[in-house]
DNA sequence: TGAAATAATGACAACGTTGTCAAAACTAGG
DNA sequence: CCTAGTTTTGACAACGTTGTCATTATTTCA
């Protein structure tokens, strides 16, 4: 295993350090150090000596002797729930990931499985061990009030993406999640079914209530009573979906559309229609929600709604990446846009049935 | 934001250092970082007052000082593709997760988009910036010749998740791929089909070699002869399986059965099938690779070969953490099993149609 | 023009660990 | 019991940065 006493021909050049730079530059290195660090009172002439050096050197800050020296560990950690369908983690750690590059930060992963009785001691341990400035928490760990009150109490910053603002100073982002249900229920009616089926989520996550109500809203609009018998509750999981939809099928007078609250629910749907041998969308019209790949891989493809998760997840890493630097950051003053993806699981809807 | 003097009753108390586990045990901060660092020459009754000391104080040595002074930084990187379908990812990361934890390490993500003609630089830049002990390269990555060219240039020890075994010292894992493909090709056979389709997978992919050799040696055993013309090209998309399928169907005499190389191609598959209204597996049997999400979530469920991703990840993983700590590392001896798991995509041919 | 206020810069300690090398404590052999 | 060799331990520098505080340069105002 290279035990061949191998010559370094070329000693393996070292890095250059502050010391390189601030000889270079002629300043001292306390001066290189207000420059990379971006600190206030340095002459413009002087600040671009220091830049040019740097430059010169492609030298870049030691990243150990950084955090041993100061007050920051420069490190996000991101927490969430390790699921089974991972598309809309994928998005939320890209997004972390690109702005955390874009701060210089380096990004944690920990992953827990719900439910978690250990969860609070796993989060504690995670932090204090890993030396975190801050903590990004997605959808549905936002919501847990343990986990912000412990990152309160250790005085770490969070920030989190859920469709639940919380106080003033809250650092969080959301999506019209109730506006894009609201679109969608709506696009069906406008497509002539009256007899809508709902499938909710699962109600730890806050955006279970805000796609319901949009729902709720769209029948309002256009005067169609609720039935509570086409309310079903789900889990976001595709069995769920499916129980549901057994249900709301086996119904005397079956829904003739089914909004889930997302794409493996409306799989399920889907799934539990055929076996039945009923045409999609001609029996039924399907809707889901996310645009997760399995959307648009299914038979008939879902019409579904598609979030900006990656642009969320960064603009709120970046929001408190902000915070930790000591900027005052304002909360995001508006959700993101969601919008419908029109595919082959929906359609007109001929016969008025709701009058008979 | 805080601006209230909040006066601080306690004043946060700091984290343990190596001098308080010293003063405590009575020695040395040395003999207690040779304690720490399992070096060898101290005594065993010294070993165990340090011991004692640093549960006694729970203390955690700093990530930042260890680094700042030695010569390791604890620190692997994950370099992958950033696929759309993520389920192989997700598995890879967990596995590396878990190692690098056991390990101590801290794991960082570098995801790349293919094709990418700026490939080397980003990974020489992500490798150097974030001072990296050592590199994990998921398959396609792992194929690369490049990329591992470019690592051993800068000396970074690196494992891969690849069919393709390399050099001696070469850390990587496999599983039985090719076995697993003439398993499922076989499982086929068995149920009495004797046109047997196939949709390779990409060609960058090492994988897809050892599917398609599976494949061709279960035709041998059982006495079949290879057609050209059942055997397709695919991308892994399903977009691709779909075109692959299309063309299978639209043979004067089509497969009774496709394998194809992975899950999403066989979703592909089953789309087209199920859009010339083929019954399923009445008209046509479709196996798919990896047990994705999707192959459970489609109708009818896939019958689909599982691997060990998530053992063969973490197990790749300790073994290249091994390394970096000195230890002589075997590769591993055997490969990793993988097996069939049979659905509802696959069925009986009660008619032997090829002897007609 | 001079004094006071402010801005810019620098010297040096501190951060908590590991590496180096020397010293002390043991062990074995005569 | 002494000596040489070996094992165990410790003192201290080094790692590369930021924080603190003192010093110097510049600006402002009377």
């Amino acid at each position: 295993m290279n035990s061949q006493a191998t010559p370094h021909p070329q000693p393996k050049p070292k890095a250059p350090t502050i010391f390189d730079v601030a000889k270079l530059a002629g300043v001292s290195i306390k001066t290189v150090s207000r420059v990379i660090n971006l600190e206030s009172n340095v002459r413009p002439s002087t600040r671009e000596k220091v830049e040019a050096a740097v430059e010169a050197l492609d030298y870049r800050p030691n990243a150990a002797a950084r955090v041993l020296s100061g007050k920051r560990f420069y490190v996000i950690g991101l927490i969430y729930e390790n699921p089974n369908e991972f598309s809309y983690m994928q998005k939320v750690l890209n997004g972390a990931l690109k702005a955390c590059e874009a701060g210089g930060y380096t990004l944690l992963l920990l992953p827990l499985t719900l439910p978690n009785p250990d969860l609070i001691d796993d989060v504690q341990r995670f932090v204090s061990q890993s030396r975190l400035d801050g903590v990004v928490l997605p959808a549905p760990l936002g919501d847990f009030s343990e986990i912000q009150r412990l990152l309160n109490e250790l005085e770490i910053p969070f920030a989190r993406i859920t469709p639940k603002t919380g106080a003033e100073d809250d650092l969080s982002v959301q999506c019209h999640d109730e506006q894009a249900s609201f679109d969608v229920t709506q696009f069906l009616i406008e497509q002539g079914h009256r007899r809508l089926g709902f499938i909710k989520g699962d109600p730890i996550h806050g955006a279970t209530e805000h796609r319901y109500r949009g729902y709720i809203r769209a029948l309002q609009v256009a005067g169609i009573g609720l039935r509570s018998e086409f309310v079903r509750d789900g889990m976001f999981s595709f069995e769920s979906g499916k129980t549901a939809a057994r249900a709301l099928l086996d119904l005397r007078e079956p829904p003739t559309a089914i909004v889930a609250s997302n794409d493996d629910m409306a799989a399920g749907t889907i799934f539990e229609a055929r076996e039945r041998g009923l045409s999609i969308p001609g029996d039924l019209s399907v809707v889901g929600f996310d645009d997760t790949p399995i959307a648009s891989h299914i038979w008939p493809p879902l019409t579904t709604v598609r979030q900006p998760i990656v642009e969320m997840a960064e603009s709120v890493t970046s929001l408190l990446i902000r915070k930790l630097k000591g900027e005052q950051v304002e909360p995001l003053d508006q959700p993101f846009a969601c919008h419908v993806v029109t595919r082959a699981s929906t359609g007109e809807r001929a016969v008025q049935d709701d009058l008979e």
